[in-house]
RNA sequence: GCGCCCGUAGCUCAGCUGGAUAGAGCGCAUGCCUCCGGAGCAUGAGGCCGCAGGUUCGAAUCCUGCCGGGCGUACCA
C-alpha cells in the first residue's frame, strides 16, 4: 500500500524537506492503528523553523497534502502534538489480502539484498568436545540470520570453522589417549589442560582395541595425532548430525588444518611481510596490530616456530576474501569480544574494503534448572549439551527461546519452566494461531466453500479485519529490516503480535456464518494469516502445524 | 587499570535505529465456550525505564560522567 510513496530515511534537513511536495514527506508506520497507516512528523521538526505552531503548520500541510492525494490514502488528519496521519483506503486493505494469497510461500520475499554476495560463519565451536547451550543459541541465531537475508536478496553462503588442529586438538588426542589406557586398567592420567568430559571415556570405550593399541604403541607426538584424528572425526559427525537436526545447515565446513596443508598460512605471512607489517622480537614474530587500532601487536609465529590461531584466521579471512564475497559476517561468542579489533586490523591487512568484516558478537547463555545454576564447562566435563537441550524441550521451544531475545543480551534459560511448561511456551502461541486457522479451514472445507474473489473481500470492513490486515501488510518489510538489522528477534515479536491481531479478530467475529459471501471472505483473510504465519516460521526455523 | 556488553513490572524479557497514554509471557485477582480449536479473549493490581547531567519540539532510545553486574585483556583456541 506505500509503493507510490517511498518513506524516505529522516537523515534529511528540515529545510530540504518542508517546501517540497507530499512525496518528499517521510512516513513511517505509527505503532497504534488509531494514529493512521502512515504518519509523519514532519509539522514539529520544522515548526521552529517556519516559525510556526506546529498544529497550524499541519494543518496546512494537511490541506496541501489533500490537493494531490495519492489514490490509496483516503484521508489525512492533523493529531496529537502536531502529527499528520494518513489513512489507507480501505479498499486498498482488501488487496493486500489476494497479493497474499497470490504470493504464497513467496510472500515477504524482497531484492533487497541485489544479490550481494555474503560469508555467514556462526557456531564455530571446537570440535573438542560435543556442542553446548551457547552454540545452540549461535546456531539458531546464525540459520534464523542466513534465512532473512536469503528471503531479502542475498546470497548467503552458512559456513563453520573447524579448529582442527592446534594445542587444543593435542590435548583432545592426549586425553582419549589417557582414557583408553584407563580402559585397559591403568590409573587415568588425563594432561594439564586436557578434557574430563566422559564422552571421552565412552568414546574409548568403543574404540577398536588393535587399532588403539597400535596407536598407543607409537612415539607421543604420533600417537597423540592418531587419538586426536580419530576423536575428531567422530565429534566431527556428531556435531554435522546435531546442527542438521537443528534445522541449522552448513554449505562449507573450513578445516583449519588445511589452510597450514595448502600452504595458505605461511602465504598470508608472506603478504604480511612484504607489507611491513611484521617483526621479530623475543624470538617469535609479531604482526602490527597497533598499527590498525589494536592496544598490542599479536604474535603470528611462536618462539618455537609454528604459526598461532590468529595467523591460521588471517589466512581463513584471506581465502572468504579471494573467494568473493563482498560481505563477510562473523558470528562470536561471548567470550571473543576481545578479538573484534585484532580481526578487523586482520581484514585491513589482508585489503579487504571497509565495513567488508562485520562482527556480531552474541551474549551468555545461563541455563538454570529450577532454581539452580547449571555450570558448564567443556574442560572440566559438567556441562549440558546441546542434544540434551533439545532431548529436553525439543527444536521448536529451543529455536523461539533463543529467537525472542536480543543477540547481546545475556539470557536466561530455564530448563525446568521450558520443560514443564512447554505448551505454555511463548512460540505455542503463533503455532496454536497457525494450528486454529488450519482446523476452521478444514471445517470450511467440509462446508464446500469457494475461494473468495476480488468482490467478496469488500466485506471486510470491521476494526480487527483491517488492523490484521494492517500488520501482515508489513511483513516483507519486518524480514528486510531484522536481516538488515541482524536482528532476528523483531522476527519472533512480530509473530506474535500476528498471532495477537489474529486471537482478537477469531474471538470478535464468527468466521464461518450462513453469510456465504463474508464467509469467503473471512477465509481469505484466515489463509492469509496462516500463510504469513507460516512463512515467518518457517524462517525462524520452527514448524507452523495443522494440528497441535 | 583499559576495553566490550547489560541494568525496563515480583521473575524472564520486548520496545521496530528519537515520537503520541512504557508492553508481553510467567505469577497474582476477576469475568467470558448450548457458538468455527478456552494452548484463546477481556479486565485489574504491579514502573523515579540504575543515578545525575546534556542534546532535542519530543529521550527507555542519542552523548558525557558516575554506580551496579557479566566478560575480555595469552607465544590457548
Amino acid at each position: 500500500m506505500i509503493d507510490p510513496v517511498e518513506p524516505l530515511d529522516d537523515g534529511r534537513t528540515p529545510a530540504r524537506i518542508f517546501p517540497v511536495g507530499p512525496a518528499e514527506i517521510p512516513l513511517a508506520v505509527p505503532r497504534d492503528p488509531a494514529h493512521g497507516d502512515l504518519a509523519t512528523s514532519i509539522a514539529m521538526a520544522t515548526a521552529r523553523l517556519a516559525g510556526r505552531e506546529p498544529r497550524e503548520l499541519a494543518a496546512e500541510l494537511a490541506d496541501r497534502l489533500r490537493e494531490s492525494l495519492p489514490a490509496f490514502v483516503s484521508r489525512v488528519e492533523v493529531a496529537g502534538p502536531g502529527f499528520l496521519n494518513l489513512h489507507v483506503r480501505t479498499s486498498a486493505k482488501q488487496d493486500i489480502v489476494l497479493r497474499i494469497l497470490t504470493a504464497g510461500a513467496d510472500y515477504g520475499r524482497t531484492d533487497r539484498g541485489r544479490g550481494e554476495r555474503v560469508n555467514l560463519e556462526f557456531v564455530s565451536a571446537n570440535p573438542t568436545g560435543p556442542p553446548v547451550v551457547v552454540s545452540a543459541r549461535a546456531a539458531a541465531f546464525g540459520s534464523t540470520l542466513a534465512n532473512l537475508l536469503r528471503a531479502s536478496g542475498w546470497d548467503v553462503t552458512c559456513e563453520y570453522y573447524v579448529n582442527d588442529t592446534g594445542s587444543q586438538v593435542a590435548a583432545l588426542g592426549a586425553s582419549l589417549r589417557a582414557r583408553w589406557r584407563e580402559t585397559r586398567g591403568e590409573p587415568l592420567a588425563i594432561p594439564d589442560g586436557g578434557y574430563h568430559g566422559l564422552y571421552l571415556a565412552e568414546m574409548a570405550a568403543a574404540m577398536d582395541g588393535a587399532e588403539a593399541a597400535a596407536w598407543d604403541a607409537l612415539p607421543d607426538a604420533e600417537a597423540t595425532a592418531a587419538f586426536a584424528g580419530y576423536a575428531l572425526e567422530r565429534l566431527g559427525r556428531q556435531i554435522r548430525a546435531q546442527m542438521e537436526t537443528f534445522r541449522s545447515p552448513f554449505a562449507v565446513w573450513f578445516s583449519e588444518r588445511a589452510l597450514h596443508d595448502t600452504g595458505a598460512v605461511d602465504a598470508v605471512l608472506r603478504l604480511f611481510e612484504a607489507k611491513g607489517l611484521v617483526y621479530e622480537k623475543d624470538g617469535a614474530r609479531w604482526f602490527r596490530a597497533t598499527d590498525f587500532g589494536d592496544d598490542k601487536d599479536r604474535v603470528v609465529v611462536r618462539r618455537d616456530g609454528t604459526p598461532t590461531y590468529f595467523l591460521a584466521d588471517a589466512a581463513y579471512h584471506k581465502d572468504k576474501l579471494d573467494r568473493g564475497f563482498d560481505k563477510a559476517i562473523d558470528v562470536l561468542g561471548p567470550d571473543h569480544h576481545g578479538h573484534v579489533t585484532r580481526m578487523q586490523a586482520i581484514a585491513r591487512a589482508i585489503g579487504a574494503p571497509a565495513g567488508w568484516l562485520e562482527i556480531l558478537l552474541l551474549q551468555w547463555v545461563t541455563l538454570v534448572d529450577g532454581g539452580e545454576t547449571v555450570a558448564m564447562s567443556k574442560r572440566a566435563g559438567d556441562f549440558v549439551t546441546m542434544a540434551d537441550l533439545v532431548d529436553e524441550v525439543g527444536v521448536d521451544v529451543a529455536r523461539a527461546y533463543f529467537l525472542a531475545r536480543r543477540r547481546d543480551s545475556h539470557l536466561e534459560f530455564d530448563l525446568a519452566l521450558a520443560r514443564e511448561q512447554s505448551s505454555k511456551s511463548p512460540v505455542f502461541y503463533a503455532q496454536y494461531a497457525s494450528a486454529r486457522i488450519a482446523g476452521v479451514l478444514r471445517k470450511a472445507g467440509e462446508a464446500g466453500l469457494a475461494p473468495a474473489d476480488r468482490r467478496d473481500l469488500d466485506d471486510l470492513a470491521m476494526r480487527e479485519e483491517l488492523d490484521l490486515v494492517r500488520q501482515l501488510e508489513q511483513f516483507p518489510d519486518l524480514v528486510a529490516d531484522a536481516a538488515e538489522a541482524r536482528e532476528p528477534n523483531r522476527l519472533f515479536n512480530y509473530l506474535q503480535d500476528v498471532a495477537t491481531l489474529f486471537h482478537k479478530f477469531y474471538h470478535e467475529h464468527q468466521i464461518v456464518s450462513e453469510d456465504d459471501r463474508l464467509s469467503r471472505a473471512r477465509l481469505a483473510l484466515c489463509r492469509a494469516t496462516r500463510q504469513v504465519l507460516a512463512n515467518g516460521l518457517a524462517l525462524m526455523g520452527v514448524e507452523a502445524p495443522e494440528r497441535m
